[in-house]
DNA sequence: ATTGACCTTTACGGAAACGTCAACTATTCG
DNA sequence: CGAATAGTTGACGTTTCCGTAAAGGTCAAT
């Protein structure tokens, strides 16, 4: 047992809905790097978990760097104290200009909506 | 009395934090569309708001081509009814997309913050 | 009249994040 | 075995959003 499910590039694509050109391209760029048989990408649960977070770090506006930066500090948990005040420091930052983000979202929202009930207030 | 107050372009660089290229490109891309004395730029309260709207709507991920569509739509207020629909709709569009964005944002916050309390955990 | 600050237009440049061929290879199905 | 299907690596093209000169106009102050 244990068999370790192992993915094609194709499975990926379908079950995300990206591009093998995106994929190669995140490889490139070093956020992913599946296993090869041959030359043929194998992605494991593993990449499947690192796109995930590659997608939702997109979808919040973060940059390729950005979250790979971050992927890299997931990954070495083996840091000295320096090393790790930087890791803090790092996400907190990030957080920080998420929760900015989310005050801006929740204004856009509510003039969007506000706006919505204005139009839709006009008799035809 | 009335004095409808004018910015120039520097003015409204300093106040927005935006370079003047910036400006001029939005310009060109029809987002504001400012007065002018001869050829020098003169900025009203109208257009001030509208760049706060430009830059918010920046911020949570728009394109200029989104925020101009929106903008357009704002200004337009003599819809028929067909059109209103579709205003509403393409609104109704964006505000979907904000919140299923602050959705992700809680979640990247949520993986971030429990990834810092992590690191600080570790003993040194 | 000259300097300096601020403004103008036009135009080329550039990173980011892929899309889109092209030209092969590897595998599989009938 | 031969065609179809899926995968591979370049290499160049595209869109968005401005940055960065280049080359000069305007106006107040010295």
């Amino acid at each position: 047992m244990l068999a370790a499910k192992q993915y094609s590039i194709g499975d990926m694509c379908d079950a995300f809905g990206v591009t093998a050109r995106a994929l190669r391209f995140y490889e490139d760029e070093q956020l992913i790097s599946p296993e090869r048989r041959g030359t043929t990408r194998l992605y494991s649960e593993r990449d499947r978990a690192r796109l995930a977070w590659i997608l939702r770090g997109k979808r919040v506006g973060l940059s390729l760097a950005d979250i790979k930066e971050l992927l890299d500090l997931y990954d070495v948990g083996d840091n000295r104290r320096t090393q790790r005040l930087k890791t803090v420091e790092r996400c907190q930052d990030q957080v920080d200009r998420l929760k900015q983000q989310r005050v801006d979202i929740d204004a856009t929202i509510n003039e969007l909506e506000g706006f919505i009930e204005l139009v839709k207030a006009q008799e035809s």
